[in-house]
DNA sequence: CTATAACAATAGTATTACTATCATTTTAGT
DNA sequence: ACTAAAATGATAGTAATACTATTGTTATAG
């Protein structure tokens, strides 16, 4: 597999981490370590440690922790909708493509040989924990003027696009294709600490394979009614 | 309208801010607070000013920050359940009741006199941007334990109820509802700061009416599909 | 082979999230 | 009305956090 390099957003770090061996350890290593701590225990100083560098270097890229966890994020998306438009390429059927985009929005993450230092399922993790908290914050208006949710937004857009080639009348294709992508991971969440609120069960690859099977038949009977009343 | 209280689970709290003045002060001058300031900029030392008293006397009541907005959430579901609770007594038709609940679930907020100094519109806007924050968290399972989401769970629960009386044999009523019970908040966040990811116009009260039929459609072509291929 | 960028080392600051102690006020029971 | 106990206020203190600033050292690119 070709080996790749994900553009980012340039509003995203001060410096891009994706240019320097620095730079990619404090990637690499934000992520085992905000997987591990989780984001409100996560510091910059105990990165810096983990890197054996220092605080004042760590802000040389990311202006603070929220930056970087946007970063993060980001990320994730563009690599999700990257897949995305691989896997579907040359698919013509629209029902096809949308099993695909269902089926790679659901799937378990596993390490990718493209972004070798990258630990993916340690990502897919971070976002299903901590995703939410980079828009819900009082900065969101600003971040996304900065064009910091670009990643997310692009991906629903993408996903929206092939529900509109099922059903050109369908009315809420951007809603319900980021409540599909929200769902997706908090589902996982659930099953696995809230479990009363899933029927998922969270047993090895089992909930992710019934989260697949739910949110598909979900959006293919809100988008494709049957009876034709619409 | 009949002067209520809702009994809340005493893990919430180190003493009932609902026996004192001082303890409904807290509860009312946060929901302000936190809507204003947002949960990470709100603090007890800007709290206790705002209530003239100490940061020492909100510690005798709540053991954080966290605990305080675990407290208001769950404050909130409790309230939307007996809502339903309320508002589909007598009512036969498991469609309609799921019609009722929907809309309760989905509707914006105004004030209550029931509860005459908590600002439910200030409250709803605290669940829509704050609420995901009281579970996502290292100490989910732990709060779990301590039976800190049961308003959540315990609504879910009874929505999913309903909807099995639509359909005994759906295969993710909980699934289906957790989802929308989190859709219901998060497409007015996104419509409001996102609007790309939501097909709802935040104009006044017609994104939530939109929401509701948005959801409301999900749900019915989810759980009834027409085609008779279950 | 030097100029410049990158990084390390260190120090310092305001704020936060508490804990602790003791004084004062309020309230409840007799 | 009196007293014990509970509730609250006032004040102080601490470790950690989220930065900023400065200066010195090491790479590396032209």
């Amino acid at each position: 597999m070709a080996l790749l390099r994900l553009e980012m957003n340039s509003n995203l770090f001060l410096k891009d981490p994706q240019d320097t061996d620095l730079g990619r350890k404090i990637i690499d290593e934000s992520i085992k370590l905000i997987d591990d701590l989780g984001l409100e225990a996560f510091t910059f100083k105990k990165l810096s440690i983990a890197i054996e560098s220092t605080e004042a270097s760590i802000y040389r890229y990311f202006e603070n922790k929220h930056k970087l966890l946007v970063y993060l994020i980001a990320w994730y998306w563009n690599w999700l909708e990257y897949r995305i438009e691989f896997m579907t390429n040359n698919v013509i059927s629209a029902e096809e493509k949308i099993g695909i985009a269902v089926e790679l929005v659901t799937e378990k993450n596993e390490y990718d040989n493209s972004f070798p230092t990258i630990d993916e399922s340690a990502l897919q993790r971070i976002v299903i924990n901590e995703s939410d908290k980079a828009y819900l914050t009082k900065q969101v208006d600003d971040d996304n003027k900065e064009g910091l949710f670009r990643g997310f937004k692009s991906l629903c857009k993408r996903i929206a696009a092939i529900v509109l080639e099922i059903n050109p009348d369908y009315e809420y294709p951007h809603s319900l294709v980021s409540t599909v992508l929200q769902a997706a991971h908090q589902q996982i969440f659930f099953s696995e600490h809230l479990p009363s609120l899933s029927n998922h069960k969270f047993e090895k690859q089992q909930v992710f394979e019934q989260n697949r099977k739910f949110l598909l038949e979900m959006v293919l009977r809100s988008v494709k009614p049957k009876n034709g009343k619409q």
